[in-house]
RNA sequence: GGGCCUGUAGCUCAGUUGGCAGAGCAUCGGACUUUUAAUCCGCGGGUCGAGGGUUCGAGCCCCUCCGGGCCCA
C-alpha cells in the first residue's frame, strides 16, 4: 500500500445516491440478528439458479402457477413498484433474468414496506417463493420471503443508454453487468484459450511456465520494462518473450513445448498494441518452419471452430471472414519485387533500397538492408493481402535467432502470418548453431551500442545451453489478443478484460 | 512525433452570437395489486477535467497542463 492512507471522503464528496444507500446499509446492519442477515450475509439459501429456472419453466402459460417453491438470488436490474405489488428483474452473472413479484397479500405490510425502503437497483437480493407466470406471461417468483444478499452502495449506471467507451474499459464490471457482448467476449476468449491448449496437447506438446522476471531480456526486438530486485540488489527486466527459456527446455529434451502467458513491451499503446499482451510460443524438435506453419494454421482454425462453430467467423460488425482451407505461402522478396515493379533480392545494394524508400516516402529508423526490405514490403504488399497468408523467407540481418535458408542465399527460414492486414504470428526454423548464434548476438550488441534500444544483449547463459546441442527445431509465436481480434473482429481493448489505462 | 475531435449532475448527453446551468434515466417525497425503460404529481442534485488569461460578464474565446478517442508518420 502507499505511504499515506487515502483520506476518507467528506460528506460533501459523497453524492446523494451513495449517501442514501450507505444509510440503508447501516440500517440493515443494525437490524441484523445473525450471520445470515444484514447487508452482507455470509450466505443465502438458494435452491436453484436463474438460467436453470428459465430452462425448466420455459413452457409456462401466462397466469400459470406451478406450486413449486424455489430460492434464487440475483442483481436487481429493473424495479417497478405499485402501491401493493412490486416487480423487480433479477439478473444472474450470465445475464439471464427472472422477475420477482412482491405482493402485499403474500408478504404482508411490513415486508412490502421494507422492500420498497431498502432494495435499490444494483443490489443482490435473495427471494424465495412459488414459480409462476404473470398475467402477461413473464416467468416470475411470487415472493414469500426475501432478504438482501449484498447491498450496493454505488448506483448502477443508466441501463437505457450505452456506457461510454471509456467507462466500459475503466469499469469493466459495469460493462459485464450491462452488456451481453462483454460477457460473450469473456466466454469466447476462455473457449479460444482452451482450444489452443487442446490442439497443442493433441499433438503431444507440453505446457511450461518460464520466468517473467529476467536478469537479461531477449528473444525479440523490443524495449523492455526495467524494474529492480531488493533481494538480489540488481536490475531485472520484465520479459519481452519466453523464447530463450523455451529453447533451453528443448535443449533439455522437452521436444514439444509451449507456453501461453504475458509478455511486456515498453512501447506505444494503440488500437492494436498493448504494453502487456498474451502470447503463445511453441517449439517442435525435428520440425521446421513448414511444420510449424501447419501447426499454426491448425491452432487458429481449431480456435475459430471452437468459438464460432465454423472456419468462417462472423465479426461483431457482421462481416464474415474465412479462416478455412490451406493458406497461401508467399516469398517476401518475390512478392515485394512484383508489387514494386523491379527486382529486389538479398543482393540489392542498400543505396538502391534507400533511394526507393525515399521516393516512396517510407521512413526507416535503422538503415540496414533487412529493415529497408521489411519496411518496403509492408509499404507495397501488406495492404493487399486479404486471405490469411504466410510471408516466407526474411532478410538475415533483422532475424538474429533464425537459421539461414537451406537453399536460398541471404535469407532466413522465417515466416510472418498476416491475417486481414496485421501480423498475427511468426515462425522459424530455429538457429541452433551456437557459434553462429554468438556472432548474431555480437552483431546485435553492436547495434545496441549504436543506440538501437530494441537490439538484444549477448546472453552467455543461453549460448552455453545451445553449446550442449539443440535438435533441429521449428518455433512459432502468436499474439493471443490478436488472435481474439481476428476471430471476433473486436478492438484490442475489448478482447482484453482489464486493459491498462492511465 | 504531427493533425483533428472530446471531457458539463450518479449514468448517457444537449447547451445557439460570450448574457440566470439544461434534458432523459437514476435519486428523494406522494399516489397506484400484473408491471416490462410502468404511469401520474412534486422536490432536490453542478469545482462545466485542472490552472491561468481576455472581458462589465466565460461551459463557450486565448494559453498551459491532465485524461480519452480518431487519422497520419
Amino acid at each position: 500500500m502507499s505511504d499515506s492512507p487515502v483520506a476518507a471522503p467528506t460528506d460533501a464528496e459523497i453524492f446523494e445516491q451513495k449517501a442514501v444507500r450507505l444509510a440503508k446499509r447501516e440500517r440493515l446492519i443494525a437490524e441484523r440478528t445473525d450471520a445470515a442477515g444484514g447487508a452482507y450475509p455470509v450466505s443465502v439459501p438458494i435452491t436453484t439458479t436463474i438460467p436453470e429456472l428459465r430452462a425448466e419453466y420455459a413452457h409456462l402459460e401466462a397466469g400459470e402457477e406451478t406450486g413449486i417453491t424455489v430460492g434464487i438470488a440475483g442483481r436487481i436490474m429493473h424495479a417497478r413498484n405499485t402501491g401493493k405489488l412490486c416487480f423487480a428483474s433479477l439478473q444472474s452473472g450470465d445475464g439471464s433474468r427472472i422477475q420477482a413479484m412482491v405482493s402485499l397479500a403474500e408478504v404482508g405490510e411490513e415486508s412490502l414496506a421494507r422492500w420498497k425502503d431498502l432494495v435499490d437497483l444494483g443490489d443482490h437480493v435473495f427471494v424465495s417463493g412459488q414459480v409462476i407466470s404473470s398475467r402477461r406471461g413473464e416467468l416470475s417468483i411470487m415472493v414469500t420471503d426475501w432478504q438482501i444478499a449484498a447491498k450496493a452502495i454505488q448506483p448502477l449506471p443508466n441501463l437505457h443508454n450505452e456506457l461510454s467507451e471509456e467507462s466500459r474499459v475503466r469499469a469493466r464490471y459495469l460493462d459485464l453487468i450491462a452488456r451481453e457482448q462483454a460477457r460473450k467476449t469473456v466466454k469466447d476468449r476462455a473457449t479460444m484459450m482452451a482450444s489452443l491448449r487442446s490442439t497443442f496437447t493433441g499433438q503431444d506438446f507440453l505446457e511450461v511456465e518460464t520466468p517473467m522476471l529476467q536478469v537479461m531480456h531477449g528473444g525479440a526486438a523490443a524495449r523492455p520494462f526495467v524494474t529492480e530486485s531488493n533481494a538480489f540488489d540488481t536490475e531485472l527486466y520484465l520479459r519481452i518473450a519466453p523464447e530463450l527459456y523455451l529453447k533451453r527446455a528443448v535443449v533439455g529434451g522437452i521436444d514439444r513445448v509451449f507456453e501461453i502467458n504475458r509478455n511486456f513491451r515498453n512501447e506505444g499503446a494503440d488500437s492494436t498494441h498493448s504494453p502487456e499482451f498474451a502470447m503463445v510460443e511453441a517449439y517442435q524438435a525435428y520440425g521446421d518452419y513448414n511444420s510449424i506453419a501447419d501447426l499454426t494454421q491448425a491452432l487458429i482454425q481449431n480456435a475459430a471452430l471452437a468459438v464460432a462453430d465454423s472456419h468462417v467467423v462472423t465479426w461483431a460488425d457482421g462481416t464474415e471472414f474465412d479462416l478455412g482451407g490451406d493458406w497461401d505461402r508467399i516469398d517476401m522478396y518475390t512478392s515485394l519485387s512484383e508489387a514494386a515493379g523491379r527486382e529486389i533480392t538479398p543482393e540489392t545494394p542498400i543505396e538502391e533500397l534507400k533511394a526507393l524508400a525515399e521516393a516512396e516516402g517510407v521512413a526507416v529508423a535503422h538503415p540496414i538492408h533487412g529493415k529497408y526490405v521489411e519496411e518496403l514490403w509492408e509499404h507495397f504488399v501488406k495492404g493487399s493481402l486479404v486471405r490469411p497468408t504466410f510471408v516466407m523467407d526474411f532478410p538475415v540481418d533483422t532475424s538474429p535467432l533464425v537459421r539461414d535458408h537451406r537453399s536460398k542465399a541471404g535469407v532466413v527460414e522465417k515466416w510472418d502470418l498476416y491475417v486481414r492486414g496485421f501480423e498475427l504470428a511468426t515462425g522459424y526454423s530455429e538457429l541452433v548453431d551456437p557459434v553462429i548464434q554468438r556472432e548474431r548476438f555480437v552483431a546485435q550488441a553492436k547495434l545496441a551500442a549504436r543506440g538501437d534500444d530494441e537490439a538484444m544483449p549477448v546472453d552467455e547463459d543461453f549460448l552455453r545451453a545451445l553449446e550442449h546441442g539443440m535438435p533441429p527445431s521449428g518455433g512459432m509465436g502468436m499474439g493471443v489478443d490478436r488472435l481474439m481480434m481476428a476471430i471476433t473482429g473486436l478492438g484490442i481493448r475489448e478482447t482484453i478484460l482489464f486493459p491498462l489505462v492511465k
